[in-house]
DNA sequence: CTGTTAAGTTAACACCGTTAAATTAATAAA
DNA sequence: TTTATTAATTTAACGGTGTTAACTTAACAG
């Protein structure tokens, strides 16, 4: 007698309306301003029919961030498909992550400052540890290309002391964040009316710091 | 007849009344979690008092972030005093730097990372003008302050490019600031068990880079 | 004591995330 | 076709937010 469930992918399909609709608010009105109501009126639809696709708005939120991830590994292995040699893969990467960080500040943001994010330690245990680990996945997948990219290029060194891959790529996560966050902020235009001139310095400085031949 | 309006110093004081508890409820609970209601049930009061000495939300925060800046300037200049030698100077401002950042993630993040604060530009016509000229202004003198470090030191070159004391100054901020912001969002964390030990080194790395030494 | 005004409180509005209850819609069995 | 069952959605509500308007309380000069 009972009416039959909807098919898996016709649930996956409205997950995906609804969270391609709250990544367009996010470009469109800021992260700040996104609203489980907000999205579900875009979608013509009641705040609380979202709550059928998503528990809470943390697993949206966490899938909003994955998707954010793999936007950021897919365009850098884009921008650097094609590319041969390591040093110029180096270069193309960081002007990558510093275009996709100011093209897309509120994704920048929630990805990589947001303090108020549960982070995947935060999860373990509750219902939002398997996206958790969807996402420290989907960060890891950008780390490690970036570990790689180091170890290709064999920056062992850095003012002739020696640092493994993994922390070279710590370093380099911070001098790129640096710059990003910074400018994103508009706290450099209060003290430079060009920042631009300077981030464009900056990313020719980094990579040096990061290609080997110092 | 009228009753006499209270003494400007006693508004005053419980406008600063208002901003410590704010402050001390933003390290207590976080800035995410502060609001108006919040800090007038730890005065005692209604929250519709705190609109009689701050005229609306944004007021207050600009108070809040005043004291910020003025807090890190203070910090710095304390932590410098006493200190002859120009490099042990910036070697110093950079530690505390660092330290302020992190042991006020909540400050910082108000100070130079939130994108919703409004900016001096974007409050030029606006009854918020003049106190976000003093933001600007308590901003600057921590900017100057580094300019003024980077000039005794003599830091004119880099790699053998010479660059303005002021572009250097907005370098050594991006620097820092990429490492505090990295490691205060705790993502350096899912990609490394103990940042603190990469932050120590990157401390003193970037104390390398500008300490003319090169 | 009274008129005036400063200062503070309460009530309300439009938002927010979220839950529970009520409603609508679809479908299998009688 | 009707009915029972359940899936899917909506409405109503709760406690939270910043803020305004109206009201109340308190202070003081004449």
């Amino acid at each position: 007698m009972p009416r039959k469930a909807r098919p898996p992918e016709e649930v996956a399909a409205f997950q995906n309306r609804i969270l391609d609709t709250a990544l367009h608010l996010i470009v469109r009105d800021g992260f700040a301003n996104l609203s489980m109501r907000k999205i579900a009126a875009e979608l013509g639809t009641s705040a609380t029919t979202i709550y059928n696709y998503y528990s809470n708005r943390e697993q949206l939120y966490f899938m909003i961030r994955i998707r954010a991830f793999d936007m950021l590994f897919e365009s850098m292995t884009v921008a650097t498909a094609g590319t041969k040699n390591s040093k110029e893969i180096l270069k193309l990467a960081i002007r990558q992550f510093l275009s996709f960080g100011m093209q897309y500040p509120d994704h920048y943001d929630i990805m990589f400052l947001d303090r108020n994010v549960p982070k995947y330690l935060d999860c373990i245990g509750t219902d939002l540890e398997p996206l958790a680990f969807r996402e420290k996945e989907s960060t890891l997948r950008i780390f490690r290309l970036t570990i790689k990219v180091l170890e290709d290029i064999g920056t062992a060194s850095v003012n002739g002391k020696h640092f493994s891959p993994k922390e070279l790529a710590m370093r380099l996560w911070c001098d790129v964040n640096g710059v990003v966050s910074l400018y994103n902020s508009r706290l450099l235009n209060e003290v430079n009316k060009n920042p631009e001139k300077t981030i464009g310095r900056m990313a020719v400085e980094i990579y040096r710091r990061y290609c080997g031949t110092d």
